[in-house]
RNA sequence: GACCCGUUCGUCUAACGGUUAGGACUCCAGAUUUUCAUUCUGGCAAUAGGGGUUCGAUUCCCCUACGGGUUGCCA
């Protein structure tokens, strides 16, 4: 029997990060073991929604990477994909329950009579746990069919389950108690059920329940604050799941191949932005410079920085002080603008150092008088200048920082002065000896 | 309330019933970089509590506490 993974969202609201990795978990389970990824929207629920809730839900998957076989865009021999066109499916199975007397009508409403005895799952995640189906004060029967003929999520999950023939459902441990529901109803309906693994939930950092407006919660923000899909996935994958050695850096590839249900934690996750953000700037340093700048143009582009010719150059020069793209026009704003802002704190620091205003102002002078200009010719005449005036070159090195970009960290000094130029070193230099 | 799942450094986690309880993020301290970052080294920091079983328990069992989930004509 091959393996057949789902996922399946409502259209309600965008994508967030316990949906993207229950996702994430079907996707790398079914690539593992060579089967089908399916995509279907349980678009049910007419009132709650929405066109741009679909496409969310679409453009998250894509930028993750989680590529379906069957559904949306995609075909497959099991549709339609979306719940709101398989009303003939539900109908059909309907009436199987209803010719075994297995439902009972309830103020137009019908419900599904459940099987009085214990209902034991062996969850491939959770292993076997048991309800007692006799108590029927905690399992009253269920509605599965409204009073306005629409059917419940637990009817149409598990008869679309059956018709797209579903191997596994990976999904949130929040489903674990509708799991003899869903067990009945297969029973009924005579027809083998799949096998189940329910995922730990995704808390917040404080351990409250992660939810809309949570930060981190929407997958749709990572890529504006300048995270890149293969760190995300990265760490969502990283919670709850476990590669069972100190390895944590992984390509998608990588996933596919370590990852096992075996290995899936019991205990819900926090999520963490620290190192969230860490993970990204391991996989930013994994990029080529080319690469690095392509990704981060947009960024910069929305700051209203030019990006024309020495841009690529530029940008490569911070790759490896960033954790976010976001932080990109920041560092390099001043290399592509003569128009920035100075950080207040690294103005008050170079203060502190009463002969800084001479030692820059004599920098700019011998900077004047400097035969060939390179970055190495013109870092060297700071070690020169420094020494002619009795200090040390490293008294000097952290106000000509500052003078020339504003801030006390970014690109190597060296770079900075060779990408500057001696016209623009100079002029700032003096403007800010001032 | 009832039912279910869970509990190892602050966080993510590792550990055939036998380890000085390991790694990572964060933080701190050194080294390197004539500067910031990177990198490297070191440090702080945990088995929720109480009973069992066992020669021996983070690991198995029970109780308590705490956290989460489910209890809809939502999904």
């Amino acid at each position: 029997m091959s393996v057949r993974t789902r996922f399946a969202p409502s259209p309600t609201g965008y994508l967030h990060v316990g949906g993207a990795r229950t996702a994430l978990f079907n996707y790398l389970f079914a690539r593992k073991h060579g089967g089908s990824f399916v995509l279907r929207v349980e678009d049910t629920d007419q009132a709650r929604n929405t066109e741009e809730a679909r496409e969310a839900i679409f453009s998250g998957m894509n930028w993750l990477g989680l590529d379906w076989d069957e559904g949306e865009g995609m075909g497959g021999d099991f549709g339609p994909y979306n719940q709101s066109e398989r009303k003939a499916n539900y109908d059909r199975w309907f009436e199987v329950l209803r010719e075994k007397d297995r439902v009972y009508e309830d103020d137009g409403a019908w419900r599904f009579r459940f099987e009085r005895k214990p209902v034991t799952m062996n969850d491939l995640v959770c292993g076997e746990v048991t309800i007692d189906y006799r108590d029927e004060s905690n399992t009253p029967d269920m509605v599965i069919r409204r009073s306005d003929g629409s059917y419940v999520f637990h009817f149409v999950n598990v008869v679309d389950d059956l018709d797209m023939k579903i191997s596994h459902v990976i999904r949130g441990e929040d489903h674990l108690m509708n799991t003899p529901k869903h067990l009945q109803l297969f029973e009924a309906l005579g027809a083998p059920a799949p096998q189940y693994a329910h995922i730990p939930l995704i808390l917040n950092p404080n351990g409250s329940k992660m939810s809309k407006r949570d930060e981190g919660a929407a997958v749709g923000d990572y890529p504006r604050q300048g995270f890149i899909a293969p760190a995300v996935v990265n760490f969502i994958a990283l919670l709850g799941w476990s590669p069972k050695s100190d390895d944590e850096i992984f390509t998608m590839d990588e996933l596919i191949e370590r990852f096992s249900l075996e290995a899936v934690n019991r205990a819900p996750g926090r999520f963490d932005p620290e190192k969230c953000a860490w993970l990204n700037q391991q996989h930013l340093l994994k990029l080529s410079p080319e690469a690095f700048a392509a990704a981060a143009r947009p960024y910069v582009e929305a700051a209203g920085l030019p990006v024309d010719g020495a841009y690529p150059e530029v940008a490569a020069k911070v790759q490896e002080k960033v954790r976010l793209l976001g932080e990109v026009p920041e560092a390099i704003g001043f290399l592509l603008s003569d128009n920035f802002e100075f950080d207040p704190a690294a103005v008050e620091k170079v203060h502190g150092n009463p002969a800084a205003k001479d030692l820059l102002a004599a920098l700019a002078d011998d900077f004047e008088k400097l035969g060939d200009w390179s970055a190495d010719a013109a870092k060297h005449q700071i070690g020169d200048t420094a020494k002619g005036a009795g200090a040390k070159p490293g008294q000097l090195m952290f106000p000509t920082r500052v003078a020339l970009s504003g801030k006390a960290g970014g690109p190597d000094l060296g770079d900075i002065l060779g990408l500057l130029g001696r016209d623009r070193c100079v002029a700032r230099l003096r403007a800010f000896a001032k």
